[in-house]
DNA sequence: TCTGGGGTCCTAGGACCC
DNA sequence: TCTGGGGTCCTAGGACCC
C-alpha cells in the first residue's frame, strides 16, 4: 500500500483529478480552548489549574445565570456550557462556600471558582489573537470571538516536511500521509503541519491563551479536526485521508448536526459520519430537506466552500430573561429598554434597518416572534420602541419569561450612497424589482413620510403608494459575502 | 433546574404581481 | 373570463452554532 512513488510535477495542468488543477487547499480552523476561562486565567494567576466557571448573567454569591464557559477542570465535574449556574453549583460548589472546619461545607478540593462574564476584556484578548491570525493568513473568516478559519494555501503546502516529493498531491493516493496528531513519524509530517504549529505557538506566546488547531483541505474537515483533540490540540488531516478520518465519528460531530438532526438520523439507522456519507441522499432530502444531502457531502469530506471574510451582520438584537411575569408595565418597560439599546447599537454601527421585531418567550419555552417591515430603511429609535411596543400588545395578557427586540433587513448605507439617485417619483420600479435607492424621505425617519402609520400595522397594501415605494432597493447586498451555507 | 444571549440559515404558507 | 405557473416578498417558526 505504500509502494507508490509520487513524483513532483507528475500532475500536469489540466490533468487534475476532479476537473480542477488547483492544488489542494490548506485550511486551518483555530478554536480557542474554553476561551473565557483562559482569559480569566490570563489576569488571575490563582485560577491556573483550578476549575473555573464563567457565568453569563451571574453575580458573585448568586445562583442565577448560565454557564458561558467551563474550564476543562470544571468539566470533569460535569459542568457544561449553557447549563444553569444553579445546576453547575450542585455539581461543583463555589470555593467561597468551602470551609475545612465545617463538616457540612464542601471539600475545597471539590469546589470551583465562579466569575461573571467580562466581554470587554475577552474582546481585548481576542484582538491580540486576531492580530496573530492576520499576520499568519491573508484569507480569514472570523466566525466568533474565539474561532476562525484560515486559508493558508499560499503560505504552505501539503508537501512532506524536510524532504522532496509530494506525498499529498490531492488524489486519493494511498501513499498520502494518514491523519495525524501532532506526533507521528517524521516522514508523514507535512509542511502544513509545521505551519499550523507555528500559528498555534504564536497565539499562545503573543496572546497568552491556548488554542486548538485543525488542518485539512477544506473548512468542514478542519473544523472537525480542531475539535478532535481539544484542548491544546493539533490535528492534521491531509488530502486523501478526509473521508477515512471522518467516517468513525458520531454524526453529532459533523458541523450542522444538532440534537434534533442526530435523532432523525439515528432513526434512519445513521449513526456515524461514515453512515451519513454513504446514505442515500434522496432519502436524506426527504427527511431533512436540502440540508440532508449537504450534511452527507460534508460527512464524506466533500466541501468546496471558499474561506471568505465574515460579512456584515444581518440583524441586531437584544433580549433579556426576567422572572416570569404577566405584568404589563414590566413587560413594556423591558421592551422599551431593549429597543433603545438595539437602536443605539444600530446607530453606532451606522446601519439602517427596515424590519423591527420582538420575541416573547412563554413558559416553559414557547418562543413567539412577531415582526413588522417598514416601507424603507430607517434609523429611528423612537420608531423601534413604538413598533416593538405595538407588537408586544398581542402578549399583554401572556406570562413571559424572556423578551427580545430585533432589527433586521439591515442596510449599511455609506453616506455617499445618497448620491446614487435613481429613485422615481412615480412609485414604480420599472418592473424589474430593483430600485437603486430608497425614497429619500424614508431614510431619516418618519418626517415627511408615513412611517408612523406603520406603528399600527401596514397601511394600504396597494402597490406604488407614493413616498414609500421601493421594495428592493439595492442591486445586491454588496459587502455581505454570503456563503449560502451555515457558517 | 425554573434554560444566557447573540447570531445564521432554512422552510412553509400567504399575498401579490405578471 | 378561466386557469395556471413562476417569481418575490413577508411573517413565523425551527434548527443550529458559539
Amino acid at each position: 500500500m505504500t509502494g507508490g512513488t509520487p513524483v513532483a510535477g507528475e500532475t500536469l495542468p489540466g490533468a487534475g483529478d476532479e476537473g480542477d488543477d488547483a492544488p489542494d487547499r490548506v485550511v486551518c480552523h483555530v478554536d480557542m480552548d474554553c476561551f473565557y476561562a483562559s482569559c480569566e486565567r490570563l489576569r488571575h494567576d490563582d485560577l491556573d489549574g483550578e476549575p473555573v466557571v464563567v457565568g453569563m448573567g451571574y453575580e458573585p454569591g448568586e445562583s442565577i445565570g448560565a454557564v458561558a464557559t467551563a474550564s476543562y477542570e470544571a468539566r470533569e465535574f460535569g459542568v457544561e456550557s449553557a447549563m444553569p449556574v444553579s445546576e453547575a453549583l450542585a455539581l461543583l460548589p463555589r470555593r467561597a462556600d468551602a470551609d475545612p472546619d465545617d463538616p457540612d461545607a464542601p471539600d475545597p478540593e471539590e469546589t470551583g471558582r465562579y466569575v461573571p462574564v467580562d466581554l470587554d476584556f475577552y474582546e481585548d484578548v481576542a484582538a491580540e489573537v486576531k492580530a496573530v491570525l492576520r499576520d499568519c493568513a491573508d484569507t480569514r473568516r472570523e466566525v466568533s470571538i474565539d474561532e476562525a478559519y484560515l486559508d493558508v494555501t499560499d503560505r504552505t503546502s501539503w508537501a512532506a516536511a524536510g524532504g522532496g516529493g509530494n506525498p499529498a498531491d490531492g488524489d486519493d493516493d494511498p501513499a498520502d500521509p494518514p491523519p495525524s496528531g501532532a506526533a507521528g513519524p517524521a516522514e508523514a509530517r507535512t509542511l502544513a503541519e509545521g505551519y499550523a504549529r507555528h500559528v498555534k505557538d504564536r497565539i499562545e506566546r503573543e496572546a497568552g491563551v491556548p488554542a486548538s488547531v485543525g488542518v485539512a483541505p477544506n473548512m468542514s474537515a478542519a473544523k472537525v479536526a480542531s475539535d478532535a483533540d481539544k484542548p491544546d490540540g493539533l490535528v492534521v488531516v491531509p488530502p486523501g485521508s478526509v473521508a477515512e478520518f471522518l467516517a468513525p465519528l458520531p454524526t453529532a460531530d459533523v458541523h450542522g448536526v444538532g440534537p434534533v438532526t442526530e435523532e432523525t438520523l439515528s432513526e434512519l439507522g445513521i449513526d456515524t459520519a461514515g453512515d451519513l456519507a454513504a446514505a442515500d441522499r434522496d432519502r436524506l432530502a426527504d427527511a431533512l430537506g436540502e440540508r440532508g444531502p449537504e450534511l452527507s457531502r460534508r460527512a464524506a469530506g466533500d466541501d468546496d466552500r471558499e474561506v471568505t471574510p465574515t460579512g456584515l451582520p444581518k440583524s441586531l438584537s437584544r433580549e433579556s430573561a426576567l422572572p416570569t411575569t404577566a405584568d404589563e408595565s414590566t413587560k413594556r418597560e423591558t421592551v422599551s429598554a431593549l429597543a433603545a439599546d438595539v437602536a443605539r447599537r444600530a446607530r453606532e454601527r451606522g446601519c439602517l434597518y427596515r424590519t423591527i421585531g420582538i420575541k416573547a418567550v412563554e413558559p416553559p419555552f414557547d418562543v413567539n416572534t412577531r415582526a413588522r417591515s417598514l416601507p424603507g430603511p430607517v434609523d429611528d429609535p423612537d420608531l423601534v420602541e413604538e413598533v416593538a411596543l405595538d407588537l408586544l400588545a398581542e402578549f399583554d395578557d401572556a406570562r413571559v419569561r424572556k423578551l427580545g427586540v430585533r432589527v433586521s433587513k439591515l442596510d449599511f448605507a455609506e453616506t455617499d450612497q445618497a448620491t446614487l439617485g435613481g429613485f422615481d417619483a412615480g412609485g414604480g420600479d420599472g418592473g424589474d424589482g430593483r430600485d437603486r435607492e430608497a425614497a429619500p424621505e424614508a431614510r431619516g425617519g418618519p418626517d415627511g413620510g408615513k412611517l408612523t402609520d406603520w406603528v399600527d400595522g401596514p397601511p394600504d397594501r396597494g402597490d406604488g403608494d407614493g413616498p414609500t415605494g421601493g421594495r428592493d432597493r439595492r442591486d445586491a447586498d454588496e459587502g455581505q459575502a454570503t456563503l449560502g451555507d451555515w457558517d
